[in-house]
RNA sequence: GGCGACGUGGCCAAGUGGUAAGGCAGGGGCCUGCAAAGCCCCCAUCACGGGUUCGAAUCCCGUCGUCGCCUCCA
């Protein structure tokens, strides 16, 4: 089999062959902390990590590394409004957003450079875009030189003419042409800055990616991602840097995430039709989260809303189903019961890797994941044993964990509650026995208001939390 | 205005030339004291109009609609 990626430079899917296998490096633009992040954030680092295990379960060695844009005009402006260092406001929302990362089964980047600890990289670089003619000064800042730079624009396909017509940009006349953008900003009073051969200032937004890329990556590094929204002008303008100060082309492959969905618009912090990490973690599982972006297209928007969330927490559910054990009595299931679950399992596992291996397609794979639940259940109904189910259910633990997915689900003892609960089952199977059903069943509801799930078969009573 | 993406059953969503995965919801059945879970069965011809082809949801043209970028943005 071949992987294949879609390239957002060729706009095509091309085959993945990394500079050196098995080593791939991949750099994901990371938040500008500034505010809660949203679930909007946690899509694109979820998509990621799910390319990410998915190469890795390939056996592919990837440095992962992401970054925080901890300088910039919202977090000053932030911080000036809370009166506060800009530093500290920083500091405290990549604390935050490195719990989520970690809440949402994220597995660590190799680096998490910030733009603050990078500056004497970023001042090099800047200067060695001077020194060889790709960016000027003007009153202590410094502008990149676009007109210099046959190809800018390559990734988005825009051309310089049709973008300065449209122009929305305030006309700077300090520039040379309006589509030059800075990469040193000379500070005002009051803000943050740092030393540098222009005076004091602060870099410009995309040189830091460029600079954490060719410091903690290479020259020239496998893939690099982030949220389709980024496109134009962010990464466009990192390809012009980095190629213009190496010579060399920058990423292989461009892989873009598209853009959450809330009543169907765009989720951003502008608009303000957010759902923080932290609001959607206080109601949900993480899994939950995983598995909506799981079930579709990464390139794609990704509807969110309260109905989906619901339809999601089931699927969840049916998805852990498949891991319940055997009956306790199992006597063990017939030969041919037994064969098809062996052939769904290696359709199962075939299907998904052939999904996966088409640009990560997850929501294909996932789809040959609920067959191999369905024929697990269908054998563990023809009685199969623990030990006949230990195959497929391995499978499933070991398929759902490329994914990303926990498959745990809320653990019986986490509130202390369990003991309580298996004493009032163990009265109602009393109650049951004598055949008293309304004060069986008066149990049985009281659980289930309480979010107990009681759930009675031939061999016992189990729950769960709901 | 420029560039780009998309429009598949009630909802979410795979599939990009050979006659529509999966999940949720719904209907019927099995199981069950009842329920839950599970199992079985049923439920779309792919925005619209042309065209190419033996054959198209899948290719081309047009129309309508939605969304993204062009300004900070995952």
């Amino acid at each position: 089999m071949s992987l294949k990626v879609y390239n957002t430079l060729t706009r095509q899917k091309e085959e993945f062959q990394p500079l050196s296998p098995p080593q791939v490096t991949m750099y994901v633009c990371g938040p500008t902390v500034y505010d809660n992040a949203h679930v909007g954030h946690a899509m694109s680092s979820l998509v990621f990590d799910i390319i990410r295990r998915y190469l890795q379960y390939r056996g592919f060695t990837v440095r992962h590394v992401m970054n925080y844009t901890d300088v910039d005009d919202k977090i000053i402006m932030r911080a000036q409004y809370e009166e506060i260092d800009a530093m500290e406001l920083a500091e405290r929302y990549i604390v935050q957003y490195g719990d989520h990362l970690a809440d949402l089964n994220i597995l660590p980047a190799s680096a998490y450079p910030r733009v603050s600890t990078e500056m004497d990289n970023i001042v090099r670089v800047v200067q060695g875009l001077i020194d060889k003619g790709f960016a000027y000064e003007v009153d202590g800042d410094v502008y990149f030189r676009v007109a210099k730079d046959d190809d800018y624009g390559k990734l988005s396909r825009r051309k310089l003419e049709d973008m300065s017509s449209g122009s929305r940009i305030d006309v700077d006349t300090r520039k040379e042409s309006p589509m030059d953008f800075a990469l040193w900003k000379a500070a005002k009073p009051g803000e943050p800055a740092w030393d540098s051969p222009w005076g004091q200032g602060r870099p410009g937004w995309h040189i830091e990616c460029s600079v954490m890329t060719i410091e903690h990556l290479g020259e020239q590094i496998d893939i690099h991602g982030g949220g389709n929204d980024l496109i134009f002008p962010h990464h466009e303008n990192e390809i012009a840097q980095s190629e213009s100060f190496t010579g060399k082309p920058f990423a292989k492959y461009w892989l873009h995430n598209g853009m959450m969905q809330l009543a169907g618009e765009k989720m951003s912090k502008s608009l303000g039709n957010l759902v923080t990490i932290k609001e959607f973690l206080s109601k949900h599982e993480a899994d939950v989260l995983r598995l909506l972006v799981i079930n579709s297209s990464y390139r794609s928007p990704l509807t969110f809303n309260d109905e989906v969330l619901e339809q999601t927490t089931r699927a969840l559910e049916r998805l852990r189903g498949g891991l319940k054990p055997a009956f306790p009595q199992a006597s063990g299931a017939p030969d041919e019961a037994l064969q098809s679950l062996v052939e769904q399992l290696e359709k199962s596992r075939s299907g998904f890797n052939e999904s996966m291996e088409d640009d990560f397609n997850s929501a294909g794979a996932l789809g040959h994941l609920f067959d191999l639940v369905r024929a697990i259940n269908q054998a563990r109904d023809a009685r199969a044993t623990a030990e006949q189910l230990s195959e497929s259910q391995e499978a499933l633990e070991e398929l759902t964990g490329v994914l990303g997915l926990r498959m745990q689900a809320r653990l019986a003892d986490e509130t202390g509650a369990g003991p309580f609960i298996d004493m009032l089952l163990e009265v109602r199977k009393e109650l049951r026995a004598e055949k008293l059903w309304a004060l069986s069943d008066k149990v049985r509801d009281g659980l289930k208001a309480l979010g107990v799930l009681v759930e009675d078969t031939k061999d016992g009573t189990s729950w769960r939390w709901e």
